[in-house]
DNA sequence: CACTTGACCTGTCCGC
DNA sequence: TGCGGACAGGTCAAGT
């Protein structure tokens, strides 16, 4: 469920709190989430400062000082949670309110600081990950080899993602917008939203849709991108920042979740369906094949 | 070779 | 109320 604004907000927030922070321990109940050999968790964990806290696609890199590099994929329902240590923020801090609370039965690594504050790895359902990497061999990954441009970097373009599309001219759009290797960062929220902006129904093959509506859906992409990351994310189940607050985006949302409400641009009912193995939400009337 | 399906997991919800 | 099954959806691997 975490996507390019959710993970962006958890790294905005993690290189907040965590940064210059000395790890002094790391547990793990789970050998599959931490795979790194207890010597190399020694050598290369712990001891080592936080220096910065970095996001390629979905996936995020806390780098160290010992020249290796927590990397960390969410998945499904991940979250990075950090308590403090000895400071209280207040009643109705979201933090606070967390104080107690975890470890819980999802917790799959903690990482204890210098000062005693802490960062859970909570993750429901086991689909996530995290290990230690040399820094600089992250870019060798074949993730990181194959994996498509930030969709809001200052020099991509509307022509180069038409022209990344078209690779795959023959497919449906919404896998293709799916498919990391084309963009990075997109999940089922923000491929549903996108299209809807477009006008697209996410079943049209791509070398069906004008390039007039291709620049539309580039142009709604980075919109509902940007604006999720202003309004922290989406929070449909389990997503959390890194404080563990709720992101409020699926207030704005026009079609994710929204099956059986009228469309706000005609008032026609959204409906659910499944496209690419997804469930895919639509308006039947913007949304023509 | 391009595309689809299944596996990985667990919690929740629905229908009987 | 209990229980089986569908569903949630990111990514890789296997299958068509």
């Amino acid at each position: 469920m975490p996507e390019l604004p959710e993970v962006e907000t958890i790294r905005t927030g993690l290189n907040l709190l965590l940064k210059g922070k000395r790890v002094v321990s790391e547990t793990h109940d789970w050998p599959k989430g931490f795979p790194n050999a207890p010597a190399d968790v020694k050598r290369f964990l712990l001891d080592a400062k936080v220096i910065n806290v970095r996001r390629r696609a979905k996936v995020l890199m806390i780098d160290l000082s010992s020249g290796y590099s927590i990397i960390i994929h969410l998945k499904m329902t991940g979250q990075l949670v950090f308590i403090d240590g000895k400071e209280r923020f207040g009643a109705g801090h979201p933090t606070d309110s967390l104080l107690g609370k975890l470890p819980d039965k999802s917790t799959r690594v903690v990482l204890t600081f210098k000062d005693n504050s802490k960062l859970y790895f909570n993750d429901q359902r086991k689909f996530g990950w995290m290990r230690l990497l040399p820094t600089i061999s992250i870019e060798e990954l074949d993730f990181f080899k194959k994996v498509g441009p930030e969709p809001l970097a200052d020099n991509f373009t509307a022509n180069q993602f038409i022209e990344r599309l078209m690779r795959r001219s023959k497919s449906a759009i919404k896998p293709v917008l799916l498919d990391q290797t084309v963009v990075a960062g997109v999940g089922n929220i923000y491929a549903d939203e996108s299209l809807w902006g477009a006008k697209i129904h996410p079943e049209t093959k791509v070398k069906d849709v004008s390039v007039q509506k291709l620049k539309k859906l580039f142009d709604e992409l980075q919109k509902v991108l940007r604006l999720s990351i202003e309004k922290g994310g989406s929070t449909d189940k389990n997503y959390v920042n890194a404080k563990g607050e709720k992101g409020s985006y699926l207030q704005f949302a026009n079609v994710f979740r929204r099956q059986g409400q009228p469309c706000s641009r005609c008032g026609t009912l959204i409906i659910k369906t499944r496209v690419a193995g997804r469930g895919t939400h639509l308006c039947p009337y913007c949304q023509k094949v």
